[in-house]
DNA sequence: GAAGAAATTTAAAACGTTTCCGGCAAGAAG
DNA sequence: CTTCTTGCCGGAAACGTTTTAAATTTCTTC
């Protein structure tokens, strides 16, 4: 900037009023400033705008170990770097261990002013992390909703709508008694993926039944596995709605390791975030939850609320897209 | 650190230097300083340090597009976080973009000192960014080796010594005519990847074939295509070394599309790195690559190197691990 | 053509560290 | 008792920005 300054003959002050566009600074003056900037090349020291403003230009990603698999993290990742492109944001990835709450990278974070923004997922209806952003007026996108009375910044899928849809697809091929994978139920989506099932369970009149003891988070071999013991007694479910796609493999070979098959003694329709089942055979059934999509519009609402825009419509519930995803 | 100072009755000079640890200062003096940061719950401020020391303690993945699929890039950030655990470094996800060459954001880093150590993957044998750096004396660890004379620090799996291995299991299981798919000619660990392929063919004197048409980065799809086209040809391949997940799925599917199914027309051994491949049917063999230790090898390897290491050992070749890994 | 208003520019301080260099004690040597 | 060395500590400048408050120029208006 002082070199700038020196090439232009003007002071260092105006130097850096021009570059922010200032309105008090003559427009030809701006334009000329500018012009001579991108000439030297000059880009700002990060760390001497962070000592004098406060602002880190960071946003962070709370990574969950949950989210490993099947890049989960990084589809959200990959979408957010394409709404954080060519703004003066970066990325930093700040992974929870497993071994501490879920809460303490946020308090981190916050009393250390490490970042403008947070995005998380993983929400729950009533979740420390939100609460704790909100007392704080700490900028933050969460994917998923909270039961919380004041809004705040979201995006979701609407699972319920999947789940509910997922249960019609089943009943209409004729399934007699469905079930449903569910994410952990202390988790918001848990409850919307819920309602959709139950819903179209009480519309169509079909027996039901929620497994207890696994979810989406147990590892495949369990799901497997309790899908296997579950077939061997009496009157087992033949239509099951799977919240992922490593859930939908394991339920598959659960069954065949009972001589079941898919399409025959029973019939799956999961959520697919991946391109992954579409090569597997049989077929299965899927609809699709675009979360490069959803990291995107996160990091554009966050950077809307950084950029001082006061949240009436900070809030996007993204529709299941139904049709098959096109190739890619 | 004015506030300690004030507490202690030091200047705020002995207070740095005692929080630094520096010899000169009395050792009680030091001790004192620190128990009193420790009790006001002192951190640095991150920027005033980067902007007087011009290190700026990020270091910075660069995450190729390719490597969203199947968390190659979450597994290796997984890892990579948990090496910087407890160390004052930072991790910023910089994605290289389609539609830039990867080495535009090395030197966007170099230029701008945005981090002080650069991790990336997909290495070629002369690869530019390597050359950049090292032209630089820019600290960084490669996933995969160059063929460049200077030596510089790299993890790398060990992916001859899998082929060889996997080709050999195609052949005791009685496969006639052998082939593998391949990553891109241009990247480094085709080349270990063909070496193995070709020790273990011509050792057996077993007929082989390379495909031209389609590569790991091909999409699924393509590759099913592929293999169904080839498997109506005359004298098809009946054993396949797969580098991958996605590719062991569109090779089984190729075949399904035929009639054609594993184990009984053809074999596979694959290349696992999620856990994915388990809980199909028919069971696919595979050969495990640990990502998340590569990952975690690597940030080793760049904090080493960060704290004035002079690279002697700073390379790591990763063995194959040919059991089935333990489950999770 | 001078006073006041408006428009444009600038000097200087500050953000929280680190570091160069100098200073002050206390003990050792003469 | 003076001088020198050694061991600790402190003053002040600097890193590259932004911002407050003030100074300078230019424009109106009578």
């Amino acid at each position: 900037m002082r070199t700038i300054a020196g090439l232009t003959g003007l002071a260092v002050t105006t130097v850096s009023r021009a570059l922010s566009n200032h309105a008090q600074i003559a427009l030809d003056t701006r334009e000329n400033v500018q012009r001579v900037a991108r000439e030297v090349g000059y880009l700002p020291d990060r760390a001497a705008q962070r000592l004098k403003t406060g602002r880190t230009h960071v946003i962070s990603l709370l990574l969950d170990p949950h989210e490993e698999i099947l890049g989960f993290g990084t589809s959200l990742l990959h979408g957010l770097t394409l709404a954080l492109r060519g703004t003066p944001y970066h990325l930093i990835a700040t992974p929870n261990f497993q071994d501490e709450p879920a809460i303490d990278p946020v308090n981190f974070i916050i009393r250390n002013k490490l970042a403008d923004g947070i995005i998380f997922s993983r929400t729950e209806p009533f979740d420390p992390r939100v609460r704790l952003l909100m007392e704080n007026g700490f900028p933050f996108v969460s994917h998923g909703r909270t039961d919380f009375s004041t809004q705040h910044a979201y995006v979701d899928f609407d699972n319920s709508a999947f789940a509910y849809e997922a249960t019609r697809r089943l009943i209409s091929k004729g399934r007699s008694r469905v079930t449903i994978i569910l994410p952990p139920k202390r988790l918001t989506f848990a409850q919307h993926m819920l309602h959709g099932f139950m819903t179209a369970v009480r519309e169509a009149g079909v027996e039901y039944e929620i497994p207890e003891a696994v979810t989406l988070d147990s590892s495949a071999g369990m799901i497997r596995d309790y899908v296997n013991a579950r077939a061997a007694e009496p009157n087992p479910p033949d239509g099951f709605v799977c919240g992922g796609e490593v859930s939908a493999l394991a339920t598959i070979a659960g069954h065949n390791d009972r001589g079941m098959v898919l399409g025959r003694e029973f019939d799956i329709v999961a959520k697919q975030t991946s391109r992954l089942l579409s090569h597997i055979q049989p077929r299965v059934e899927t609809i699709y939850e675009d979360l490069a999509a959803a990291g995107e519009q996160m990091g554009q609402l966050l950077i809307r609320q950084l950029s001082g825009e006061t949240g009436t419509d900070l809030q996007i519930l993204q529709a299941p897209r139904f049709g098959v995803p096109t190739s890619k």
